[in-house]
DNA sequence: CCGATTGGTTGTGGGCGTACAATCGTTGTA
DNA sequence: TACAACGATTGTACGCCCACAACCAATCGG
């Protein structure tokens, strides 16, 4: 348990910042008054309007629950439920303004880094940066 | 939201691959038949015996609700409560030999890294782990 | 020694998320 | 046109976790 590849600790190290040292989870949600996967359905809907059912998709929930939260966002008016015009089965979701300005407080909470990683070397940081997004580009091309 | 410094890059990355691309909590939870919450308590206490009070610091959780998670260990015969007998109010958990089976089978499915991880060059790998691992010692220490 | 504190237990109520069944209106298809 | 499939909604039941109240036994402090 104690020795491992580099591989295995590398990971451990990643698990242990953001699940437990710098988890924002809770921080978010307390934040802004609503669960975690609201506030995550709200980021999905930032970049366009999602049909419920590719915002299931997205959030890994089954069509009742996504109807329950879609509902909930849109009584906080932080959604309006559009009638897709191409099919007149599906709604398109879409953020509203105040949603816009939920959604931004959530991504700050969130996208804040812990102290420690902001005080890494120029170069550190820049080889940091630069492996990890590489990663994140091959783990999304093998999911 | 498109442009960030390195730091909130590389947070942002290090989020992504942990809770989206690559967690393992749920995968945990259907190998083992139980909780995440009481795989994690499990884990805690692999390296020594535990009282419930140290046991609830580590969890987060209250009081009531860690008795119900050493409840349920116990029951599946994972662990032990004993009676501490230095303070006979306290008792201090141990964990069982199949207890340590499944902590091992827990263990073993968290800590493997995604393929991408594994695939990198040593010399870069070398430096993320210990990058990673100086984060960690930081935010240990300033939680 | 007595009151306060501590560690643990039991029970209650609630929020959140998952899974499933049943239904309705719409759309695609034979 | 009839039938199957699809998107969404409503409702039910459950598991998990959290928070709080109330209580017991043991220990500590004056």
């Amino acid at each position: 348990m104690s020795e491992q590849d580099p591989a295995t600790s590398a990971w451990t190290s990643m698990r242990r910042l953001v699940l437990e040292l710098h988890d924002r989870r809770g921080v978010v949600s307390d934040a802004i008054g609503m669960s975690y996967l609201r506030a995550k359905a709200l980021s999905r809907l930032t970049a366009r309007p999602l049909s419920q059912r590719e915002l299931s998709a997205t959030l890994m929930t089954d069509a009742p629950y996504t109807s329950v939260i879609v509902d909930d966002l849109e009584q906080r008016g932080l959604v309006r439920r559009e009638v897709n015009p191409a099919d007149r089965r599906s709604k398109l979701v879409r953020i509203t303004t105040s949603g816009r300005a939920v959604a931004r407080k959530a991504h700050r909470i969130q996208s804040a880094p812990p102290p420690a990683l902001a005080e890494l070397s120029a170069p550190e940081l820049a080889a940091l940066e630069a492996t990890l997004r590489r990663l994140v580009e091959s783990a999304e091309d093998t999911p």
